[in-house]
DNA sequence: ACTAAAAATTGGTCTGACAATATTATATAT
DNA sequence: ATATATAATATTGTCAGACCAATTTTTAGT
């Protein structure tokens, strides 16, 4: 005996799952409320609302309290909760996690490059300029930083190659400790997206990965210098 | 009046995740029963079942009927079900997922020799002789060359990198269209596999990516030929 | 010791009630 | 007439109790 009996709240699931499609929802709409789902689906409130909560937790809907239920915004909180679970349950490496970012975006030039996706560097420029003045004006630069890999991501053109790179970095801001870089290193780094800009502009694949591969350097050093530090006592529920 | 007040639901899950962790589960463990819930947490059996619903939705937890609850074996579904579900409502194109695929496993590559991560290429060589036998026998090759790719993936050595090329995976195979392809087209792709593997072995990266790019050409035009053909005609919820 | 029936446990669903919060309608003051 | 404060309404949050269905455990009989 294998099969599982498809529940009422699955199948709840799954209907709302396609009504939300047929109707053509958009983000932020108000969505039937659980009086509504009852009538509609015909099953009563418990098992709606549990399929509501599903539907929240992976992202597809938003529950107000006593404000109606709503399209959620697409977001991938519901991907880097799982993933960050996963992080404290049965443990990531970190410089494994770090690796990953830089062959993704390695991966990125490649794109870039080959598909001439990139006509214009401007605005990398200019996201690189803003980060200097944050550097310069003692203002958290990290934030910059941020968007400039996004956009290089997003100068991809693949949305989809995008989304998963969002979603490595979504968890990689959870993960990673909140690293104190001096002056002198967030110049270099500044630099070394200028460079990287640069020779994306020449079309040189080979070089603009090369120069990635150093960019990424200093965090690489750091991460495997650092000793994992497990150590909790929290122990009930509570 | 930004704040969302926590729900007890919230509560609960939050204190369900953190004694999952400080119990040190392991997968398939039998976990508490709603009754016990009850009891620890001092809320409503409504409060405690929609928290282990949406525990079990994102793969924490498994909820057997009349069963018990359990530790879930960790999974991606939740992951790639969302995934689905932006795909269906939102759409993702074939062409970027496969590039996407494609750009990982070019990346994997680079991990691999330059890292030389992959001593012994035995067990490649072995899965695509598996392929190969299949190929010959009639059989349904694609599980053989999921497993070559995999293997691939694995000799990263990054678990993290091959976590993510698995999500990529899990959902190319939920979105791709079932190609049969023929048997001229499996031999070529075997020898392409072979060929890929020896390239490893001289550890010239440049050239392996090569091929691995010529791999993936193929299902790369066929992508394009495809034309979007979305007709449905359901409305209501059933 | 094994098997089959009975009992207890556990999750699935329903109903009704009340509280907490948000939205909408109404009344009031300017 | 407009803006604001207040009341009414709608909606979600939580609780309790009941019964059903599936599973597990116990018991009884061979």
């Amino acid at each position: 005996m294998v099969i599982q009996k498809i529940s009422l709240v699955d199948l709840a699931i799954d209907r709302i799952k396609n009504y939300i499609k047929d109707q053509e929802y958009k983000p932020n709409d108000r969505f039937l409320s659980e009086k509504e789902l009852v009538a509609k689906l015909q099953v009563s409130r418990t098992v709606v609302r549990e399929a509501l909560i599903s539907l929240q937790t992976i992202g597809i809907l938003t529950i107000k309290s006593g404000g109606g239920v709503y399209i959620a915004e697409p977001k991938l909180d519901s991907i880097t909760d799982i993933l960050k679970f996963h992080y404290d349950t049965y443990g990531i490496k970190l410089k494994e996690l770090i690796e990953t970012r830089e062959i993704v975006e390695m991966g990125a030039l490649r794109l870039i490059i080959e598909n001439n996706t990139l006509a214009d560097t401007t605005e990398l420029t200019n996201l690189n300029e803003s980060y200097y003045q944050a550097i310069l004006e003692k203002d958290d630069p990290k934030p910059y930083d941020r968007l400039f890999h996004q956009a290089l991501m997003k100068a991809t053109d693949n949305s989809t190659y995008y989304l998963f790179s969002e979603i490595i970095n979504e968890y990689f801001s959870f993960v990673c400790i909140d690293v104190k870089e001096k002056e002198e290193e967030l110049l270099q780094a500044y630099a070394e997206h200028k460079a990287i800009i640069e020779t994306i502009e020449t079309g040189n694949l080979h070089e603009a990965q090369n120069k990635m591969k150093k960019h990424f350097e200093p965090i690489f050093k750091l991460v495997q210098q650092l000793k994992e530090t497990p150590e909790d006592g929290a122990d009930s529920i509570i």
